[in-house]
DNA sequence: TCAATCCGTATC
DNA sequence: ATACGGATTGAC
């Protein structure tokens, strides 16, 4: 009857009157799309990706569109959004998509992973930058090639090793992309992964990179050239470094390779301004390739042709907040989804990285051993305190005689590299003998004395050794030693051996990134290492044993990481470049001193995955760690064992640090690789019913991880 | 007969 | 988490 509330002509009711929703509630079993009216008002703003205000169960929460349409799926009324809090679409398709994979896997709320990969918004940089690039798309900087392309005509997939169409022009490709190739032209198979990139296609591969950096072909230019195959194809890179340091030399090496402003830097370091801009560079297209720190993992580069991360192994990958997820696994879960090409690149290689080159699923990329030897510095071993002699000065300083005359001849060449382990170590048991780890005869896990005097137990399913007692698996020996690690060498006593050297530091709390070639001691912990102008003449690599004893199902990987790591940075053996491995435990030679030696990663990476295979621990199995009270854990264990079968272990009690709280218990649960998914949908369900009835009691679940064990 | 309260369940 | 509805209880 009346006209008043006939809308107005310029507020009719939108096309697409219904917005999904992802609904930030904080809530597992809320995990999911909601869908709100859009009033006429917000129907231009409120497009998928914006984040938006709206009432939820009677409180105003946050959340972004994901999509608009027609009707609605719900039946009921729906409430209109409150507000659109920006118009700018952050949520892209490809991390809604990346987020749900992530959130999936890790068997986590998609709310967490959103936290992760969304940056908190940045009013002042959404308004200061400009919505197109300032200057017109800069054109490529690369040199045109002298003959031009064959490959752009070619669309048909191409295999993973190098196919062209006739012999001629392979020949001339390969000259003028060999020059275009640098560094990768090392790798037999580094030039035609170049030309997949530029392709278009998806391919994978495990890079061992060679040691050492002459001049433009340090590991930073592998990366920058291969963004450049991927920013010539059309498409974006992503590219991630565990530190800053790292992040330097790549956002280098891309300047160089790129040129000026075709590349951003995405790191924690930023502040949220900074940072905020850079992301939305990438994501409003004004540059298509992003390097950066673990956060950097989800940023939203268009078109995503190639991601890229170095040193795999390295703990700053793995997110501290929940779910937990680790760089590589975010960005092979991209590649995947996008279909881009993808990159991993070390001195050494982790098992994780083994079992997708084991798997056929990606390819190892090395340099023949006998030029990965010849780039690498000659390794020697200086044995346990047996060498420990008169000599004055290298005794008062604790160094094997062995190692202080190779610093004190290579003192007159360069810097000299002293790589010293951290103190605080797990103390570990092993044999007395022999030192293999003491390991659970159920269910191998580490086997380590959980309180003072008591008798050793696992520390994953909290069985002792049972009547047998122990008994080495290697020696058949019956005694054990506890090792306690964390020597530390003070750079006095370091200095006062070589009297004159001027002494640098870097470690926690200074790390330095680089020293000159100037003859300097250079003391340094794993990974603050600097980089050396021209090479360190020689590094001695001390206390191998407090890293071969850690109380970790990594130990020996992450040993032969950290040696490769400060290795990797002497000279060539051919220009004299040496290195000695000091306090090698006595006895059988450790596979990771052997893998050092030898100079073969790929090697130790794939007996680990054999043993890990034959012991059922990850990464050939998939495990998932669940921390709470033990009536938590025999409900959740019992709800997972209605849908998977699975292998339990535990639950046993975790030493409580004193809090007073009621003690809390672990389980870890395994399953065989094929039945992660399963496993994973298996602890989504647990989670959501616990929240569903608001079970008081907590419950971590934390996916990919058996403790700090 | 009505209001106050408890409990369970949906949240668009 | 809230908020709402339906059931339950208690007092007039």
């Amino acid at each position: 009857m009346s006209t008043i509330d006939r809308p107005r002509p310029a507020m009719l009711t939108p096309a697409l009157p219904v917005a999904a929703v992802v609904v930030d509630s904080g809530l597992a079993h809320l995990d999911r799309e909601f869908e709100y009216a859009v009033p006429p008002e917000l129907d231009s703003l409120a497009q998928p990706g914006v984040r938006v205000k709206i009432r939820f169960a009677g409180r105003e929460v946050d959340g972004f569109v994901t999509a608009r349409r027609a009707t609605a799926t719900h039946a009921g009324r729906l409430t209109p959004l409150r507000k659109v809090v920006s118009p700018e679409p952050v949520l892209t398709p490809d991390l809604i998509e990346t987020a749900r994979a992530v959130a999936t896997r890790y068997a986590g709320v998609l709310g967490d992973v959103l936290r992760l990969a969304v940056p908190k918004r940045h009013a002042a940089a959404e308004k200061a930058l400009p919505l197109e690039p300032p200057v017109p798309p800069a054109p490529p900087v690369t040199p045109a090639p002298p003959v031009p392309a064959p490959a752009m005509s070619s669309t048909s997939p191409m295999s993973s090793t190098a196919t062209t169409t006739s012999a001629a022009p392979d020949q001339t490709v390969g000259t003028v992309r060999a020059g275009k190739s640098g560094p990768w032209s090392a790798y037999p198979a580094g030039p035609a992964f170049l030309r997949r990139i530029a392709a278009g296609q998806a391919p994978a591969a495990a890079v061992l990179a060679l040691p050492g950096r002459p001049a433009g072909s340090d590991w930073p230019d592998l990366f920058a050239l291969a963004a450049r195959e991927a920013l010539d194809a059309g498409r974006g890179a992503l590219l991630v470094v565990p530190d800053h340091r790292d992040l330097d030399r790549v956002d280098a090496a891309l300047t160089r390779v790129l040129g000026k402003g075709q590349h951003v830097r995405l790191s924690a370091e930023q502040g949220p301004q900074a940072r905020y801009t850079a992301w939305l560079r990438a994501l409003r297209g004004h540059v298509r390739c992003v390097v950066g720190t673990r956060a950097a993992a989800f940023a939203p580069v268009r078109d995503l042709g190639l991601v890229g991360w170095w040193d795999d192994g390295d703990d700053l990958h793995e997110e501290p907040r929940a779910p937990y997820p680790q760089v590589g696994e975010v960005l092979s879960i991209r590649a995947e989804l996008t279909g881009a090409a993808l990159v991993t690149a070390g001195f050494s290689r982790s098992v994780e990285v083994q079992e997708r080159v084991d798997a056929g699923e990606w390819a190892s990329v090395a340099a023949p051993g006998e030029v990965l030897r010849q780039a690498a510095p000659a390794v020697s071993i200086a044995g346990e305190g047996h060498d420990l002699e008169r000599d004055g000065l290298a005794a008062r300083a604790h160094l094997p005689s062995a190692a202080w005359r190779l610093a004190r001849t290579a003192l007159e060449h360069g810097p000299v590299l002293v790589q010293v382990p951290r103190r605080g170590y797990l103390p570990a048991l092993a044999c007395q003998i022999c030192r293999t780890p003491a390991r659970c005869v159920v269910c191998h896990g580490p086997m380590a004395v959980a309180i003072p005097g008591a008798a050793a137990s696992c520390r994953w399913c909290g069985k002792g050794w049972g009547a047998a007692g122990f008994e080495c698996v290697e020696c058949g020996n019956t005694t054990l030693r506890r090792s306690v690690t964390g020597a530390r060498r003070t750079a006095e006593e370091l200095g006062r051996a070589f009297p004159g050297v001027p002494v640098v530091t870097s470690g926690a709390g200074e790390v330095r990134a680089s020293v000159s070639s100037e003859p300097t001691l250079v003391i340094a912990t794993p990974g603050a290492e600097p980089v050396a102008d021209g090479g360190y003449a020689a590094a001695l690599l001390l206390d191998a044993w407090a890293l071969l004893d850690r109380a970790d199902l990594n130990a020996s990987i992450e040993a032969l990481r950290r040696w490769t790591g400060a290795a990797a940075l002497v000279q060539p053996r051919s220009s004299g470049g040496a290195v000695v491995l000091a306090g090698v435990p006595e006895g059988p030679t450790s596979l990771a001193v052997e893998a050092l030696v030898r100079w073969d990663p790929a090697w130790l990476a794939q007996r680990e995955l054999d043993e890990r295979r034959v012991l059922s621990l990850p990464p050939a199995v998939r495990v998932a760690r669940l921390v709470g009270s033990r009536r938590a854990l025999d409900e959740a264990v019992s709800a997972i064992r209605q849908s998977v079968d699975v292998d339990v272990l535990g639950p046993l009690p975790i030493p409580d640090h004193g809090s007073g709280e009621p003690a809390k218990h672990q389980t870890i649960v395994r399953v065989p690789l094929s039945k992660g998914t399963a496993l994973a949908a298996s602890l989504t369900a647990v989670r959501s019913t616990r929240s569903a009835r608001k079970d008081p009691e907590p419950l971590n679940i934390q996916v990919d991880s058996v403790g700090d064990a």
